[in-house]
DNA sequence: CAAGTATACGCAAACGTTTGTGTTATTGTT
DNA sequence: AACAATAACACAAACGTTTGCGTATACTTG
């Protein structure tokens, strides 16, 4: 059996009452001869708290739960390490569910765990939640934001890249370094965030009264094989003269397979990627990319979960920059 | 106020404990007809149930921790991914705790949340635990096994690869294409791993009476920078024919500096790297490498924690095998 | 038909905390 | 010296479940 705070008063010679008052720190309310006193019994029983008791009993729970999608793209770790630098500052534990890749039945699942553990806070993902999943969550009352997917409506607060600039800001780039011909690869029409890089990149175009070609348009779904595909669907001599990646990864099949077809990137064809994980200055060349502030995405969005107050929170987009890099030039 | 077993209880016109039986599933506890009654009012009333409690009162919980090292190498997802596997066919929860690269406080607090919150299991993924992490978690009885880091002496139950074997197999291969002059990249002799896998080289390179130069041997730490350091360290006339890197992204690194000075890779230095994630084939030249089968790793990682018996968990070793790609070549 | 046995359910204790309120000893005020 | 105020602690209820045990009813069986 676990030694208890029960034993631990026992012990010390103090009530059950005295011992959770120290050793929560609750101040004013014990002496600190006392507090000495029962910290010491504790240590010395090898005292491990129960939080489930502590949580019951106090309905508050330290744990902020993140739910992210199994996503073949690899920027989570970055925000999941922003989610992690400001939690353990703020001494919360953090744990972390999978939810799969648009699987309404892990989605539940998870959603259904953070529940019932009645954690303190909801961080979700890159994930579009389905309604079900949503709905709990809504009313189950628990404070949640979306990190990583502007919502499409009033889904709820969230932190994220504007994925409408995000489009924009890329094509805009490719237009002022001369190219009038942009394929754009791996947006998925369905997704909220497929659909708002698209329309940015439509705007843009339009802005610079360049048409498009649907046929520049390949969807798919950030994966490097998405890449590879939509660069067989380009053919050996593309159309387009610069193509815009939904993640680093898309963007690296698209240039392995530009290599394959033997045409030189950049030189043959600019391949510009979204995200800017570390992958873009790794590969070679290194990929030219609109850079998404990960790590800070996951800070703001834990953040604005531990402020105490309760006020609604606050949905924003951070910053997003064009980094030049090796995979594209001047027409 | 959230809605509880006794409002159920009350709205189906039974006992608390019926609601809790049928609710839990317990066979054989109540009839069919009850059971179809209860869950309705449960579902009408949308009731959540609350684990805390629940665990509070079964003394058993359903959450996995998986308890990592924010590692900069890649494969954790893997790892993740499998005990993913198995864990959600079991209908467990798995939470996943951060516990730092060697950072010994944030292991006590990732080790603590898991005692404290009595989880069913622990895995421990790449990481080598401080001794008083390791003291806690034992002392707890919790039930924890090691993850792709075979232990050394008694720490635990572990599954992983063989790195002796690792290193062994590695050289074996190069030796075998003709190489007399092989360079090893960022194994940390501190670490039993990084241990492990020279012994492995050093062996090999004996067994072909070769003798090594200790100049060919650059330490470090798995990262993509060790990797393009150790390449500065051999300089533009390698005194190396081929090298071994401790990870794909230190291989990358290596590859990354090697074209920076001009050298190419297969045909002037040959690279191999150890771990054979996705990177390997994604990059180019596609990397040859020793793959270790992470996901099999995560899911019989599981899979021994869950198997209910009392028997002590078995460590043992997952096959590796040396997969060729285009980093390397025939001297 | 009596006696035994399932079956279906309820009662209440227990899990290990937190916390509002009650109680006692101590200090301060006039 | 009398009384109020405060500090330091203890008591006990509550949190929402699970589960061992008890009990009433229905079903067997010889």
């Amino acid at each position: 059996m676990r030694v208890t705070i029960k034993d631990v008063a026992q012990a010390a010679n103090v009530s059950v009452s005295t011992v959770s008052r120290v050793l929560s720190n609750k101040e004013n309310f014990f002496a600190s001869k006392t507090a000495d006193h029962v910290r010491k019994v504790a240590a010395d029983l090898g005292y491990q708290r129960n939080a489930y008791a502590a949580d019951l009993a106090s309905h508050q729970s330290d744990v902020l739960a993140v739910v992210i999608s199994a996503t073949k793209s690899n920027f989570a770790d970055e925000i999941i390490a922003g989610i992690h630098d400001v939690a353990t500052k703020h001494g919360n534990s953090v744990m972390i569910l999978y939810a799969g890749e648009n699987n309404p039945t892990l989605q539940d699942k998870a959603i259904k765990t953070v529940i019932e553990r009645d954690v303190m806070g909801v961080l979700i993902v890159a994930l579009e939640l389905g309604d079900e999943s949503l709905n709990s969550l809504k009313t189950s009352g628990i404070p949640h934001i979306f990190l990583s997917t502007a919502a499409k409506e009033n889904l709820g607060p969230f932190i994220a890249s504007d994925d409408h600039a995000i489009g924009y800001e890329a094509t805009k780039y490719l237009i002022e370094h001369g190219h009038r011909k942009i394929g754009l690869v791996g947006m998925d029409e369905q997704s909220f965030v497929g659909a708002q890089r698209m329309n940015g990149y439509r705007e843009a175009m339009a802005k610079h009264s360049l048409s498009i070609d649907e046929d520049w348009l390949v969807p798919g779904y950030f994966t490097f094989e998405d890449g590879e595909a939509a660069m067989q669907h380009f053919g050996k001599q593309p159309a387009v003269t610069a193509i815009i990646a939904n993640s680093d990864l898309t963007a690296i099949g698209v240039i392995d397979q530009a290599r394959d077809y033997g045409l030189e990137v950049p030189a043959q064809l600019s391949v510009m990627s979204i995200d800017g994980t570390k992958l873009t200055r790794i590969f070679r060349p290194t990929i030219t990319s609109v850079t998404q502030d990960f790590f800070q995405i996951g800070r703001a969005g834990c953040a604005a979960l531990l402020t105490g107050d309760n006020e609604p929170i606050q949905s924003k987009f951070l910053p997003i920059k064009v980094v030049e890099r090796n995979s594209t030039r001047q027409l």
